[in-house]
DNA sequence: TTGTACGCGTTATCAA
DNA sequence: TTGATAACGCGTACAA
């Protein structure tokens, strides 16, 4: 029960494999008789290419493309992969996923597994403690290589991040624009997270453009939900406590959400980072400094692109894809009189 | 600037590039010595094997699996899809993922890219218009193919899906356990899809088992979240309105969710099928007949590891995920007296 | 318009 | 313990 081959549908016809090539590639003159009578041995027998024998004869690259992203759960992560996916379908590419649960570890393995099978590139959101030093030959050698969200460690390659401290900044502004001298800012750990970094410093920078002090008191940290809810309880319950929230990711939005809905406190404005789902039915509409995943994803894939049609920039490429204020109530609230 | 090969690890120590095989497969006798100079000048070349030349070579197999889902950025296919890749990883298998957008056509394609891959196994989740009859003969020549969330059309194969008739029933009879007589289905489109179907005979069941009457004019249906509301409003506005909303998936719920908050109508009970990532804080917190995708996923790699291991029964393996109920409020609403 | 010879990078077979 | 040779399925280069 073997899979017929380019060979057994030749000997069919009483051909040559390189002409059934050549039917099934358009590549050369064949005789329209000749073709017909290849494409119907073809149907009889339930050819199918071999697309690995072709990858490996033709580029001596597979034709596909590596993603290693954290979790495939997450909305953030599978909007951004189907935006690559869109992207690279037109040009043939397949997408291949691994995830990394956030892992150095994984992380590495997946990428050694991808570049065995030699993928043509690849885009990798990196997890917190990675370091990407040993991709620098391959870069070299011509692989393109993307970094998402996150940019690489150690060494100078292309990227695509959301502007994150501009969004930060634009959205603790918008409180501030509210009346709002005191702002707690609740993050994620740790918090030498790129992401945490430079939302924090949009944080430090509204603060600063309007003159208001830095309180150390203020900053919290949680590295779940449910951490994320303590981390606000904690800052509710300071002596001076701040009349409104920056929650710095999803999840921290979430805890916040859940902490103030369960402390009955619908005085406290809450601006999050990352759109979620549900938030125009929050009570109130959370007010959010929305990513563009999709977006991401895409302009990702164009570098890449760009990159296989021969683009060979040595130098890094990076793109900061804007984000959106979009105000629904929770972050309208105004500070008591 | 090659990449280097066996035969120039083999060049390098003096010896075939069968030894050098040997030692990275870890197969047949090599000399000690012989086998530290190989690894030696494996590190020195910066030499990494070539999965595809092997998977070709060995089993005209390539070690993956394709994986079609509708869309990526679904949390519910999400999970789905991580589920599956921890499982196969263990086995050195790898994802190859894509999206259907629900259609047929993008579906059919996907399928013939990983068939012309010759990737190890398939899994699809079908979209509402396809067919898999073709998939006959693949199936037959030892292919494991399994369907998820939906059955396949057209031929006998492997599945899992959740159980969406019981898991039905069981959200409506919690209902009508409250006291509710007049109850409305809030379905997707179009109405012929497999998982609507199994939905509305769960609430047939539940009603019937009360003793209900089934009433035509509370089954209303939407084909997005939009969709969704306005069929909530539709009910809402009948001259005999349902006291009690189930809705049997998850925009659905969105959906009603939102219609309900528009209205202030905080007196209907509303129960969805599916769990949403914010249902704990809404208001009131949102009553569900969870799902577990992570579970299908991992039932379904589980199937696809074992005919991989040479089960071959010609029989085609069913299974259904339980679902669970949870209740949080909005399904624990009592009707009007 | 078609065929021949060879190579992609690896492993199987059998002999040395 | 190692090597020589062939083979996996396909495309390239060139000749016929």
């Amino acid at each position: 029960m073997r899979r017929p081959t380019m060979a057994d549908v030749a000997r069919e016809v009483g051909v040559t494999a390189k002409t059934v090539s050549r039917v099934l590639n358009d590549d050369g003159p064949v005789a329209a008789d000749t073709r017909e009578r290849v494409l119907a041995a073809m149907r009889r027998l339930g050819y199918q290419p071999n697309l690995m024998a072709r990858n490996m004869r033709v580029g001596a690259r597979d034709a596909a493309i590596g993603l290693v992203i954290p979790e495939m759960g997450n909305p953030f992560f599978g909007t951004v992969a189907g935006g690559i996916e869109h992207a690279v379908r037109a040009r043939g590419l397949t997408l291949i996923v691994g995830s990394s649960s956030e892992t150095a570890e994984l992380e590495q393995s997946l990428i050694a597994t991808f570049l065995a099978r030699r993928v043509s590139a690849l885009m990798v959101v990196p997890s917190a403690a990675s370091d990407h030093r040993h991709l620098r030959a391959e870069r070299a050698a011509g692989l393109p290589i993307v970094f998402l969200d996150r940019p690489a460690v150690g060494m100078a390659a292309d990227h695509v991040v959301s502007g994150n401290r501009e969004g930060a900044r634009e959205g603790v502004a918008h409180l501030v624009g509210r009346g709002h001298r005191r702002i707690g800012f609740v993050g994620d750990l740790p918090a030498t997270l790129y992401t945490r970094r430079e939302r924090f410093q949009g944080y430090r920078d509204a603060l600063e453009a309007a003159g208001l002090p830095f309180d150390r008191a203020l900053v919290e940290s949680g590295h779940d939900q449910e951490a994320a809810s303590a981390a606000v309880r904690r800052l509710l319950a300071l002596p001076d406590p701040p009349t409104a929230l920056f929650a710095a990711n999803n999840f921290a939005s979430m805890g916040a959400v859940v902490a103030l809905a369960r402390a009955g406190r619908r005085d406290v404005a809450l601006v999050g980072f990352d759109d979620l789902p549900l938030a125009e039915v929050l009570d109130p509409p959370l007010t959010v400094v929305a990513q563009d995943p999709a977006a991401i994803g895409a302009a990702a894939a164009e570098l890449v692109l760009s990159r296989l049609d021969g683009h060979r920039t040595k130098a890094a490429r990076r793109m900061h894809i804007p984000t959106r204020l979009v105000p629904r109530g929770s972050g309208e609230i105004p500070p008591p009189p």
